[in-house]
RNA sequence: GGCGGCAUCGUCUAGUCAGGUCCAGGACACAGCCCUCUCAAGGCUGCGACACGGGUUCAAAUCCCGUUGCCGCUACCA
């Protein structure tokens, strides 16, 4: 009988929708979608104090973004707490659960002493012991409890995972820990195994920070009777410093990837390759090659780095892939920002055409408005440097004039055209080309670089480009 | 401290399970060259790594032991 491969994930609203959490919904949704089943979301927001609700947003709309698209949930655990109060039931018929009575100070001025006294750490399962009438006596008198779960005092635990392999603990080492907070919320290896049980999750992807929380949770889907699903341990993904991705060592949110310009297939694909590879070491995937050649046995075991370099270069290439009018309608936001145009459903032919000239040097869809700008706008800033260099130069204002007569008399202002004429103005004066593009190029745009020079000077317009050169002539180039 | 995980070019990695075909392959970045009216893009070339120390073996990046380093857990966070 083959079961329904089911994945999830599972981020707790304590903060923005994290790099490395997208990470983990990526490698879920690929191995569902692999093997045709199903990826579910579920948001754990046990952690009242730290949980808000705008996290819970950005979650959800991330992932829209991504194209990671779920297909059962949103789960919130905040609203299954009848689930989490029945479970614990059933453990406590079981006696393999009981409350405890030690308040949070207690315990943490144990722990202080037993790491000064160099003895490992953890509770001693002192309430474990309680006599039914002292718990009763405790109760009565309105004191708090938690419920703990009780832990197996010897013996060894080992459990298969899909990145890592087999991995082996000491159950010795594993205290009675807590399950059910003393205002009565659940707390996450209990839920997240309940959780996983009733939603019949065929597999746990997650990040190698919950291996220690394995065994922990192995222990209470026994306890409760369900079978554990197969665990598969992500690296982690880490700074440029080989730290924990934090804030100080770079953005940290994909909602900071978007502002930047990123795309959501660079995104991903950046991402997929963060932590697993082909064979071959294909750079490039479409989603449906990403879906269709993913596979957990090839997950890196250990740790990478997030860096920009690679992610810039994939987001180039995936711009470039698409049309014009694609990157102009994707980079509207930003459009926008720079006043090259008022509205997303207003983009010109005309921005579109100088984002054809412009595309191969696209990297970010921020990088959209600097690059077209200067086309566009009427008044352009000539850049100092490039006057220096090209303007300033012996006999530039009488090349430039020479142009200028060769310009005005093209007929159909092409840009073939114009090149055969300004070429045929090179051998009948014997300069060399560049001698007459350079300055050109600068007295009609501004700079240095751009698109080719006719294409550009085509765009410009007859008009403006008689203009300019004539203003570079007289009024920037040197005329000795 | 205890427990657990990880260790190949600056970065992402292939190769490790089934030791030889690996004086270690690919990609990003970097450098140079080519193309070219500029900047890009593209093409080519180069630079560059098996953490360390023992062992096993005819042979080790691959197996074993130890060391070191990094990371995680050790919460009434997840």
């Amino acid at each position: 009988m083959s079961t329904e491969i089911r994945t999830r994930f599972a981020p707790s609203p304590t903060g923005y929708l994290h790099i490395g959490g997208v990470r983990t919904a990526l490698y879920n949704y690929l191995f569902a979608k692999k093997h045709k089943g199903k990826f579910i979301l579920r948001i754990e927001d046990t952690d009242v104090e730290r949980s808000k609700d705008e996290y819970t947003l950005a979650i959800s709309e991330g992932m829209k973004w991504l194209g990671l698209n779920w297909d059962g949930g949103p789960y919130y655990q905040s609203e299954r707490l009848d689930l989490y109060r029945q479970e614990l039931k059933s453990l406590e018929k079981s006696g393999r659960a009981y409350k405890c009575f030690c308040t949070s100070e207690q315990l943490k001025e144990e722990r202080e002493k037993a790491k000064q006294e160099g003895i490992p750490a953890g509770y001693d399962g002192k309430c474990r012991k309680l006599p039914e009438g002292e718990v009763k006596k405790l109760q009565d008198a309105g004191d708090k409890y938690t419920w703990r779960f009780k832990t197996p005092d010897t013996g060894r635990l080992s459990f298969k995972d899909a990145v890592k392999g087999t991995i082996e603990f000491d159950l010795a080492t594993i205290g009675d820990f807590v399950i059910v907070r003393s205002d009565g919320m659940p707390t996450y290896n209990f839920t997240c195994v309940v959780d996983d049980a009733l939603l019949k999750i065929s597999h746990v992807i997650r990040g190698d920070d919950h291996i220690s929380n394995t065994p922990k949770q192995i222990l209470i889907y026994n306890a409760l009777e369900k079978e554990p699903p197969q665990f598969a341990h992500l690296p982690q993904v880490h700074g440029k410093d080989g730290k924990r991705l934090s804030k100080r060592t770079g953005a940290v949110s994909l909602a900071e990837y978007i502002e930047m310009g990123y795309l959501s297939e660079a995104m991903l694909n950046y991402l997929a390759l963060l932590g697993w590879s082909t064979e071959d070491s294909q750079q490039l995937f479409s989603m449906a090659e990403l879906i269709e050649k993913f596979s957990l046995d090839r997950v890196s075991a250990s740790a990478g780095i997030f860096d920009t370099d690679k992610l810039d270069w994939i987001n180039g290439k995936c711009l470039r892939a698409l049309t014009a009018r694609e990157i102009a309608s994707l980079a509207s936001k930003w459009l926008k920002e720079k006043k090259l145009i008022e509205s997303s459903d207003k983009i010109s032919d005309k921005i579109i055409k100088a984002i054809e000239m412009e595309k191969e040097k696209i990297s970010l869809l921020s990088d959209v408005p600097e690059k077209i700008d200067f086309m566009l706008s009427d008044n352009i800033i000539y850049d100092e440097k490039a006057v220096q260099k090209r303007l300033k130069k012996a006999g530039a204002g009488k090349i430039l004039l020479g142009i200028l007569e060769v310009i005005q008399n093209v007929d159909s202002f092409t840009a073939e055209n114009l090149e055969n004429a300004i070429r045929k103005l090179t051998e009948e004066k014997n300069i060399s080309a560049g001698k007459i593009f350079h300055p050109l190029r600068v007295a009609v745009s501004g700079r240095m670089t751009g698109p080719g020079l006719f294409e550009l000077i085509e765009f410009i317009g007859k008009e403006k480009t008689v203009e300019r050169i004539k203003y570079a002539a007289e009024e920037l180039a040197e005329n000795e």
